[in-house]
DNA sequence: CAGTGTGAAGTTGTTCACAGCA
DNA sequence: TGCTGTGAACAACTTCACACTG
């Protein structure tokens, strides 16, 4: 009956998805701060380079599990594994990208997914003229391919980098195959069964919130 | 001391930015659905595209200043206006692109933004390489032309997607050269003087959030 | 006393409940 | 009855207040 003793839970109370979004800028950060050489770190510095508030910051690293010593802070090299550990960044994730497009391109050739354990280990297109060749290392294979080498590999990750007016059906592709998280960057609603997970990312959106706040500058 | 004399003004009530961010999501449906010649949408039938509680929809096209008609809807024509009025997504917004890596070259050649009214009419960069070259029509200059021609044209947005160690100097140039709102895809956080607006688009964010969902996922 | 850690208060955004309407 | 529109209840996240520590 004890409620701790569930072998060192801390997940089972979920982590916003807020602060999930803040720790990889920490991590980006500690890293850095790692290189060169800096042994501790305190919540309020850290909350400065983030125009955030302290606590914020302590509540965070408690989530991942990291404990800091009063007066002192954190010590750097810790917080960094911490974190790795925590995001799944020091592990290894594959993944799968559908249209080779100019955005599809620009991600598999992104050197920084590396810092965050993921590799883009195949693309796929419909265009005859990009299949079979290689972009950056990472081979172009036509659609029909998806199937065989999905199931095979067992990649947990698709990326969709379509135009808007196949990303479903692509969609739909990808969960009849296995794919448990779709990570889509057309600007639609994809329309999934609820065990897969769906992760938009719109560009429209950020643009949306830019024009808003240079609108509201200029009425003042 | 009317509260409501102050000329028509929506926004003295300031759109809680999450509403800001499905906007644009809606406004692509519904330029479809006008494309569909459908006349009306409801509420409910726009929420179940997204997965969202139709009572949010209402609230966030009545900040939109959008009203409907009971047991009808929304006229579909007059939602896109009004939201294309509302998001700046009908006027010229010009900007300025630092960085012609992998990255910077697709956001130039991405089709897309021109359905949002955003037009990159030039991109920076300090590879020889690529300086004296278009990239879809949009030439690439030396750094150092930023400051002149940044002035000369008023520019409002400035787009860094340099690599991480650049991104404060370039920064600090665009705040130079009367740059509002910066649009940072590098993975750090920008020190700016609290006049200038920041827009962070860090894809870490986003792959955290996918790997610890399918963490999540696995444990059950 | 500068910092961690945590429960309480405050704020913001979402969902519910229901009145009004055609 | 199915929808809009809105105030109230609720949930999630952030900030505050303060006890604790070396």
């Amino acid at each position: 009956m004890e409620k701790s003793m569930i072998h060192e839970d801390k997940n089972l109370v979920a982590v916003p998805e807020p602060t999930i979004r803040r720790m990889p800028a920490y991590l980006t950060l500690l890293r850095q701060l790692k290189q060169e050489g800096q042994e501790y770190i305190s919540a309020p510095r850290l909350a400065a380079f983030f125009n955030l508030d302290p606590t914020q910051v302590v509540k965070d690293l408690a989530y991942a599990g990291a404990t800091g010593r009063p007066r002192v802070g954190y010590l750097v090299d810790k917080l960094v594994e911490i974190l790795e550990e925590f995001l799944g960044f020091n592990r290894k994730h594959e993944a799968f990208l559908v249209g080779a497009g100019f955005l599809g391109s620009a991600l598999i050739q992104y050197q920084g997914f590396r810092e965050a354990g993921m590799k883009i280990v195949a693309a796929f297109d419909t265009d005859k003229k990009k299949v079979g060749h290689d972009i950056a290392g990472v081979p172009v294979f036509d659609l029909g391919k998806f199937r065989d080498l999905a199931g095979r590999l067992h990649i947990n990750i698709g990326i969709i980098t379509t135009p808007s007016s196949a990303a479903q059906q692509i969609a739909d592709l990808m969960v009849g195959w296995g794919i448990k998280a779709i990570w889509n960057f057309a600007p639609v609603s994809l329309k999934v069964p609820k065990h897969v997970i769906v992760q938009d990312t719109h560009i429209y959106s950020n643009l949306a919130v830019i024009l808003n706040k240079l609108e509201n500058v200029r009425e003042k």
